[in-house]
This record gives C-alpha cells, sequence and structure tokens, in this order.
DNA sequence: TTACAAAATGTTATATTATAACAAAAAACT
DNA sequence: AGTTTTTTGTTATAATATAACATTTTGTAA
C-alpha cells in the first residue's frame, strides 16, 4: 500500500508542513508566509507551491469556507480521500472527521445527470463544546 | 410556513440574481459585476452586498471550490438548509442535487468533540457523463 | 406632511488570496 | 561530466473580498 509516507518532502516543503502543524488551526497562507520568512523564504508562490505539494500527497486538507490549511493526521489520506471537516460556527475551530458510514454512503451517490462521486469535501457547521458554554 | 419568495428584492438585488439566474453555471462575483455595470453599478461592494442578501435568503449558494455563485431553484431553501452539489472535474460543471438520506444521515451525526451538525455545505466530485465521452 | 429611523445605495480605498512567467540553483540520473 | 528534472528564487500582477464613510431612498409614526 502506497501512503504519503513514502514521499520526503523538499526544503519549502517542510518549512511550510512544521508551520501548519504547529497549529491546531488551520493556518491562512501569509500567516504562513510570515512565519516561513522567518527561515529565508520571500514570496507567495512559494508557500503556495509546497501547499499544492503538501495536498497532493494527503498531507494537508484546504478548507474551503476558510482559505486555510489543515495538517491531516491520518497516514491513508491523499489527493483522492474525500474529507469530513466539522467546523464551529462561533470560533471556526475545524477538527477532521472519519466516518466510514458516510464515505460508504458517498462513494455510491450518483448525481440525477449521472455523475458518480470520485472524491468529496464535506464541511458540517455547528457550535463547539466550549463556544456552547 | 416562510420561505424565500416572501421577500422582495431590492434593485441591485435583482439585477444580481437576473445574471446569476441567466447561467447555468456558478457565476463569478466580478463577472457579475461587468455585467451589471451595464446598468449602472459601479463597484464591488454593490455586487457583494447583494450576493450577501441573496445566499441570505436561499436564493443563491456559494460555490466554495470556486468562488462562484449558484442560484437554487429549490424554494424551501433558506441559510440554514444544507446543500449538495455535484461537480465535474474537468469542465466544473456543477448541479445542486437533493438528497434527503444524507440530508438524514448528516442531521443526526456528532463529531468526536460532541458538536451537532447544524448545517452542512458537501462537494461531490467527479466526471460528467459529457466530459466521460 | 414632516420628521425621524432604517434600509439601501454610492464611492474610494485597501486588504486578502492566488497565480503567471521566467531565471537560477540544486538534485537525480546515465 | 553532461543532461534532465525538480526545486527554488523573484517580480509582477490577477482575482477575490471587505472596511469605512457619505448619500439617498424608503418606511413609519407623530
Amino acid at each position: 500500500m502506497i501512503t504519503k509516507k513514502n514521499k520526503s518532502l523538499s526544503k519549502n516543503e517542510n518549512l511550510v508542513f512544521e508551520v501548519i502543524k504547529k497549529s491546531r488551526k488551520p493556518s491562512k497562507a501569509y500567516t504562513i508566509l510570515s512565519e516561513v520568512q522567518k527561515k529565508g523564504l520571500k514570496a507567495p508562490p512559494q508557500v503556495y507551491r509546497a501547499l499544492d505539494k503538501l495536498i497532493e500527497l494527503g498531507l494537508v486538507h484546504k478548507i474551503e469556507s476558510q482559505n486555510a490549511y489543515l495538517n491531516c493526521k491520518d497516514v491513508s489520506c491523499n489527493k483522492f480521500s474525500g474529507t469530513i471537516f466539522s467546523i464551529c460556527n462561533q470560533c471556526d475551530d475545524v477538527s477532521e472527521m472519519k466516518n466510514d458510514n458516510i464515505k460508504k454512503f458517498l462513494s455510491v451517490i450518483k448525481s440525477p445527470s449521472g455523475q458518480k462521486c470520485e472524491t468529496y469535501k464535506l464541511e458540517l457547521y455547528g457550535t463547539c463544546q466550549k463556544c456552547k458554554s
């Protein structure tokens, strides 16, 4: 089985990945940039290139509604995997969920026009425990 | 039952809505702007304000992965409704789906941290019939 | 019908997110 | 060593979105 662990990262990819991993919350591209500037990187394309690669490897997911990037802890995840995120309306906290039932459910779905679902992004919005209390 | 039909739109909201309705594909904000400029509107905020309102009313949904806006034909849809879109990887075609099973399924889901799902956005990616042939 | 409040519009400027295009350096390969 | 591929560096600019404030229009109630 091929996992993302088999690929070793380049210098810039590592720098960007380290920033994302350190944060429990999704990181914004320009926040990442300002972090890695301390390590010598200068410009947006260096960050976005690294992000593209990390996403392709399944090490990082993009949270579309936030334009932000989150570390993925699931080693079996790659760019073809579907993703599920639980997002708090109030504090914007995001956590990735695994749910095999949803996965199974979605993998057999077809759109009315007959399109089969190859992959998916699901964002679930609610209020987290912390914000409720 | 309260539906979005009960609210009448302002002039700018109507202009923006007309542009979105005319298009089978999701419309980009600045494409909308260039259309409504013919009708006298000048600046981005006028478009984004209208979009916000239309989204709130459930007349329009934002396709997050495309930063684009699509007309919703379901009169019962509002800003609290979950949405499901089937998106073609190749031609970026988008169609909205209704699927009560998914809906039911998601409405009872809780994240590991105990967050209940109030609403959701689901994007399903695949290759549409047209692009397959 | 006038006065007040609320909603909608207009306007300028700027913030935020992302990519194009090309040059140079480093690494991998033969 | 020479060649190809990958990675990095760099400048500029495109694309998306909002802040802040002024003005106009509309709704409402005295």
